[in-house]
Order: C-alpha cells, then structure tokens, then sequence
DNA sequence: ACGACTTTTCAGAAATTTCTAAAGAGTCAG
DNA sequence: CTGACTCTTTAGAAATTTCTGAAAAGTCGT
C-alpha cells in the first residue's frame, strides 16, 4: 500500500485530527504536510502549492508551528528559499506546550481561593482544582523523563 | 478578602483561562458559575441570571458539560427545576477527556504507516508519532491512580 | 547596487462559530 | 385536564476567526 493518492488521504485526516485537538486548520494542514513529506525539508512555496493555500495563509502556519516548537527553519545552504523540517521531539513539545495552559489554570485556580473564605463551598471546590493542576504538574517531568529515556 | 465582586472578577478570569484550554465560551462561563456558587447546586435558570445570557445557550452550555461528565444532574427534590453541581472528579474528568484525542492522534498515525513505504522518511515520522502518543497512552492509566491514591 | 525571487504583512472578504429570541416540549400542582 | 413554569430546540443574527490577494520587505547572486 504505497499509493500517493492513500497518503494523501491520510495527511488531511490528520490534519482533521489535529484541529480537533486544538490546532488552527491551516497550520494543522501543514503539520501533516511535514509528516508526509517524502522529502527531508520542505519550503514555504512547495507547502503552499501542495495544499492548495496562499503563501500568507502558509506563512502564518509556518510562523505559529515554529513558536510552538513543533518544526524548526533549517540553515538554507545557499539557496534563497527557506526549508523546514518537523523537529524530533515534535510530539512531546506539542503535549508540554499544555503546561502554560495548566500553569494558568493553577494561577486562576489561586486567585479563586484568595477571594473566598475558609468555610465557603466554593473555596474547597477552587481548593480541589488548584490539587490536581499541582498534582499534574509535578508529574510531567517525570512523564517526559520516562519518554526520552524509552527512545534513547 | 471575602469580596463578591473580586470572587466574580476571578471567575470571569477563570473562564478566559479554561476557554483558552479549549472549552467553548458559554460552557467556560458556565464552570465557573459552578465553581464559585456559594450554593451546593444551581439550576440553568440560575445561572442565566447569573451570566445575563439566554435561556438557550445556557442550556448547550450546560448539555456539553454534562456530556464530558464535568457536571451531574441531582435528583431534584419535588421542584420543577432541574439541579446540577460540579462532579468530585472533575479535574481528573476534564484531563482524561484528552484520551479520546489521543486515542484518534493513533489511529491517524497508524493510517498513515500503512500508507507509507519503510523507507520513506514520513514513515519513519509516523512511527515516531504513533510511538509517543502510545507511550502516552500507557501511561495514563497510571497517572490517574496516582491522583486518587493522593488524595484518598 | 540591481534584479529576480521568496517570504511576510495587512486590509478586506469569506467562512465558521456562537449567541439570542421565540416557539415547542416536558413536567408538576391543582 | 388545565395552567403555570422551566428547559430544549432551532433558525437566523452577531461576532469572531481564518483565508486570500496585493503590496512591502527581505535575501541572494551577479
């Protein structure tokens, strides 16, 4: 099953997936463009005639995977167009870019807890979620410590 | 500091927080209305006035909640409105809820591997995929444990 | 420094999401 | 059974997000 029409199929699948998890439609297409590239490195140009979309739509793709951590710009070796790659360890950053969103979660969870008193049901209730957000973060270093040592 | 007007400051900065996490805006209301009631239980109705928003949306807000199982309708005891209160294990209900992401994340990656040559470079990206979100898999069942062990 | 080529920026258009209002359905008391 | 009250559904409006096209900016070879 190495059909080119297949694979296609399969990146835009993907790419549902992954906006589903949160990613904006463009910049999760073009995810799955680097996972399904047959090439090492893709540009900007070759993404956008693959998918269809303008180069602006691609840029800001491009632009938002790169802050996130989950493709890398590559030294172009004299050529004037920029490559990209997927970066290794794209996954795990993907999954721990959810810290700052627990770490909001604790500050919020605090604020909560500041403005309420003792006996107040709310007070337990903002004190039960502040427990888990600090619980989760404490074992995520752990959890990533467990991947990289199983991949070597 | 026992100040309404600082609790529902610190409940709207919640809800931004948890529709950053990905929750739609009205549901993200509505949680917080949840967490920071005095009251052991509220009535959609309630919360309406609450947010001085629609009978309606307060209603689809309240029906995805129930959905994810972050909320529980109570028996209501001889009255016309129905009752509904934040669930003990919420938190953990609201994190585990990624499974089903993660869980489709594998299959997508699993669809893609079989699209793809061994020795083409998107298979070797897919594999790695389909690896970390399966290490991630395995170990959440053991994460969750830890949780409850903790806190009895 | 110039010209060719590529990427980025940004205002407006398109599409999607989200909310509301109003009608409908369900439920309980009498 | 009826009336009063509450929740749900849904079509359309409002708001937000996302994409495009064109102009501007940047880069490399000559």
């Amino acid at each position: 099953m190495n059909d080119r029409l297949e694979q296609w199929r399969a990146a835009e699948r993907l790419a549902l997936t992954l906006i589903e998890g949160g990613l904006q439609r463009m910049a999760a297409r073009t995810l799955a463009v680097f996972l399904f590239t047959d090439q090492d490195s893709v540009t900007a140009g070759e993404i956008a005639e693959r998918l269809e979309a303008s180069a602006g739509s691609i840029s800001g793709a491009i632009k938002s995977l790169l802050t996130v951590g989950l493709i890398e710009r590559l030294p172009s070796p004299g050529s004037r167009r920029e490559h990209y790659r997927l970066r290794d360890d794209a996954w795990a950053t993907l999954f721990t870019s959810q810290n700052t969103v627990i770490q909001a979660m604790l500050q919020a969870a605090a604020a909560g807890i500041a403005a309420t008193a003792d006996g107040d049901p709310a007070h337990h209730r903002l004190a039960q979620m502040h427990a888990f957000y600090e619980f989760l973060l404490g074992e995520l270093p752990a959890l990533l410590h467990r991947w990289h040592q199983q991949t070597g």
